[in-house]
DNA sequence: GCGACAG
DNA sequence: ATCTTGTCGC
């Protein structure tokens, strides 16, 4: 009678105190600046031994309409040059953890977190150097997205990219739709995300000249937003960055593919 | 108090 | 996140 069960707790706000609690904890882990070995252009000489970025991975789930709880997560890797898909795996499961706004990670990070984990026990020469994530990094009310959340557990560069605007600290969709008509004259496709305090969150992003509607890029971990930038702009074929994009395809073809599986084996259960 | 709120 | 038809344009 009092909407408790919205977290499925016995006692309102307990579950949202220790995921705060969680966040804050792990945000102090956050590195916000390049911290990898491989390098972005090769247009200057190769120092020895250092390596070039080649192996980009993309996260992304997609749900059941006629069960939410149901859901597909998938993991992708592209070669960066061709943007080909070099590997790919699925994992479809029951979700108990809801979806509530700023706490995406601990309904979505887990199953994420096996799939990299799969592929790094296995010592797969496809392993990505950096993680692009469906969801904010640390364009986040606390700072710490769905993409830190990954890149901190999984040791893993990391960016967050997001579809729409997750409105923090003043940041709105209007006001960025009007930054970017201000300077359409120009080539500018890139807008800061300056908020009330001051502080930088990222940016708007419109990677093609159709798409009105900007994309929002946020670090993650161990990544610098001028780097994570870079990158999106190279893996853009279309507005969503093709990591991503591929993830979020496959994931809803295979979901389809078994959905008839899934309602009778997750279904019943619980 | 009311509205806003990644996926 | 998911539903859903057509439609405009290269």
């Amino acid at each position: 009678m009092d909407g408790e069960g919205m977290l499925g707790e016995t006692s309102s706000g307990t579950q949202l105190e220790n995921w705060i609690e969680e966040q804050d904890r792990l945000k102090k882990k956050l590195i916000a600046y390049d911290d990898f070995p491989w390098k972005l252009s090769s247009s200057v000489e190769l120092p020895q031994g250092s390596e070039m970025l080649r192996y980009v991975g993309g996260v992304d789930m997609s749900f059941a309409k006629e069960d939410p709880s149901v859901a597909c997560a998938c993991l992708v890797v592209l070669e960066l040059r061709s943007l080909r898909v070099v590997h790919h795996d699925f994992s479809l499961l029951h979700l108990h953890v809801p979806y509530v706004p700023g706490f995406l990670a601990f309904r979505e990070a887990p199953v994420l977190l096996k799939l990299l984990q799969k592929m790094k026990d296995d010592q797969h020469p496809f392993y990505p150097q950096v993680l692009m994530v469906d969801g904010n990094g640390i364009l986040h009310p606390r700072g710490f997205g769905l993409a830190c959340h990954l890149g901190v557990l999984a040791h893993l560069p990391a960016i967050g990219v997001g579809k729409n605007l997750h409105h923090v600290d003043g940041l709105n969709q209007s006001e960025v739709r009007r930054s970017f008509q201000l300077k359409e004259s120009q080539d500018e496709q890139v807008i800061t995300l300056v908020g009330n305090s001051g502080s930088t969150w990222g940016v708007g992003f419109r990677p093609t000249l159709n798409s009105l509607k900007p994309i929002y890029i946020s670090i993650g971990h161990r990544i610098s937003l001028d780097s994570a930038v870079k990158i999106a702009k190279i893996t853009c074929k279309y507005r969503v960055p093709e990591p991503i994009r591929q993830a979020d395809i496959r994931s809803r073809a295979y979901l389809q593919k078994h959905q008839r599986r899934l309602l009778k084996e997750l279904g019943p259960q619980d």
